[in-house]
RNA sequence: GGAGGGGUGGCCGAGUGGCUAAAGGCAGCAGACUGUAAAUCUGCCGGCGCAAGCCUACGUAGGUUCGAAUCCUACCCCCUCCA
């Protein structure tokens, strides 16, 4: 497969991009002769894309790099409908204003990846086209061209047949309207390519399918594989959820953690898929045994963390974890922190309620176990006594560190 | 339409009148060991409370009882077999 003239697609194949590709060769020589339009689908319902997203997202990001063009659609009409994919529980319809608010949050995670500036990136909406369909001449036009036999056949829709678990008419329209989308960005934007998780290749195909019988031309898709960790785990998620890349939804502090604690047999290829480090290096960090490893781990924390966050933020966090970790000054600018008045201070705050007011436990039970656990800590110092009570005198340096275990901290400053 | 089985904490899954905030497992959190890894071991693991205790919770709504996840009634949902 590594045999590609295209830079775009050798990249993907030497860094472990490609699951499925339709007709490889003929794309390729595409890629290799024009300027190809390749998109990728996001959902709308959350308002910042997270770790699960990120092989799409570094997808198209070399797609732009290789000199082509990237297109971002998010699914503001498919939003509206939900896809059943994998899913065994329909999803909850969202509001309008909902998927706004989303969309908003859904730009702001890939800007970071992507050059939306003239003639570069494109960001679409599905909802332009599909709000407005007519439903009679969207039968005659598109639905002609589906067979119910063979959307029956797909993964996605016969997991929820065989499990008898309802389909809703809505639901079943799904990989229709996908395969739509391709369709009429193919016709308004000349778009060739699509890409997705391999979860996505039915709808994928489905759209290349509905555009060779409705204008005759030929689409590709390529999907990437089904990311795990090493133990088997779903990438991306973690005890509090799933890593998002906005750093409103979580600090850029954590999310260098979240890299740099990779587990040993990942880190290879990682670095292949999240960072745009050259092969070779690459290869020399993945040579590192034993403790060495670490230092594979933090290039791949710095990296990741500069592509979602930014050069500085991702030094800032580096530094903020050295202090944390390997002793030295303290630079701890980088934690997440709270806000307390300086007059809430003077009159005593209990350490429990710091602890639930910075979100490191869920609630006041919780910090009370942590800190008979031994695992909660103010400035270092190990808590003993759950019923400590925190004051302004705390404060001198304006600032308390709170860590709940050796990993999770944050600042509290006083204003 | 008929017969039977079932809905329990984030998930799986025991429990058939008080000893049950509910066994066990998974997931999670913390501690020890390490390399901020993995594996292993230990503790914790509904909320409020210093505690005693109170509140919330075994599909939903009622009822019986001193006392119900457990018994009764109705309803909703799921599964298996038959027509």
């Amino acid at each position: 497969m590594s045999g590609f003239r295209s830079d775009f697609l050798r990249i993907l194949a030497e860094r472990g991009f490609i699951h499925q590709c339709t007709d490889p060769e003929a794309l390729d020589a595409l890629a290799a002769s024009d300027r190809l339009v390749g998109y990728v689908g996001f959902d709308c319902t959350a308002d910042s894309l997270h770790v699960g997203n990120l092989l799409s997202i570094m997808m198209l990001r070399w797609l732009q790099r290789t000199g082509h063009r990237p297109i971002a659609l998010v699914g503001g009409g498919t939003t509206k409908v939900g896809d059943p994919s994998g899913k065994d529980e329909s999803r909850r319809l969202l509001s309008e204003a909902e998927i706004a608010r989303n969309k908003k949050g859904i730009l702001h995670s890939l800007e970071k990846f992507l050059d939306f500036g003239g003639g570069g990136a494109l960001l679409v909406d599905n909802a332009d086209w599909l709000d407005r369909l007519l439903y009679i001449p969207f039968l005659r036009e598109v639905g002609r061209h589906f067979t119910v036999n063979r959307m029956l056949t797909f993964e996605s829709v016969r997991q929820r047949l065989e499990r008898e678990q309802p389909l809703t008419f809505l639901e079943f329209n799904y990989m229709v309207m996908q395969a739509y989308d391709f369709l009429e960005l193919n016709r308004r934007l000349g778009c060739r390519l699509q890409m997705g998780g391999s979860d996505q290749w039915g709808n994928i195909v489905c759209g290349i399918e509905l555009a060779r019988r409705a204008d005759g031309s030929q689409l590709f898709g390529l999907t990437c594989p089904l990311l795990t960790t090493a133990s088997g785990a779903k990438m991306g998620k973690t005890a509090q959820g799933a890593v998002w890349l906005n750093e409103n939804r979580l600090p850029p502090f954590d999310y260098w953690q979240f890299w740099r604690n990779t587990e040993d047999a990942d880190v290879g290829r990682f670095l292949r898929l999240f960072t745009e480090l050259p092969l070779a290096e690459i290869a020399r960090l993945e040579r590192l045994q034993g403790a060495e490893i670490n230092e594979a781990k933090k290039v791949l924390a710095f990296e990741a963390t500069r592509l979602a966050h930014g050069e500085e933020v991702a030094k800032k966090a580096a530094a903020a974890a050295r202090s944390l970790f390997e002793g030295g000054r303290a630079s701890i600018e980088a934690l997440p922190e709270i806000v307390v008045p300086r007059d809430r201070l003077a009159e005593g705050v209990p350490v429990i309620e710091l602890f639930t007011l910075a979100g490191l436990v869920k609630s006041r039970g919780e910090a009370r176990r942590l800190i008979r656990g031994g695992g909660a800590r103010l400035d270092d110092r190990r808590i003993t006594d759950e019923h400590l009570v925190v004051g302004e005198a705390d404060f001198d340096s304006g600032h308390l560190k709170l860590s709940a275990g050796r990993k999770r901290h944050v600042l509290v400053r006083a204003a």
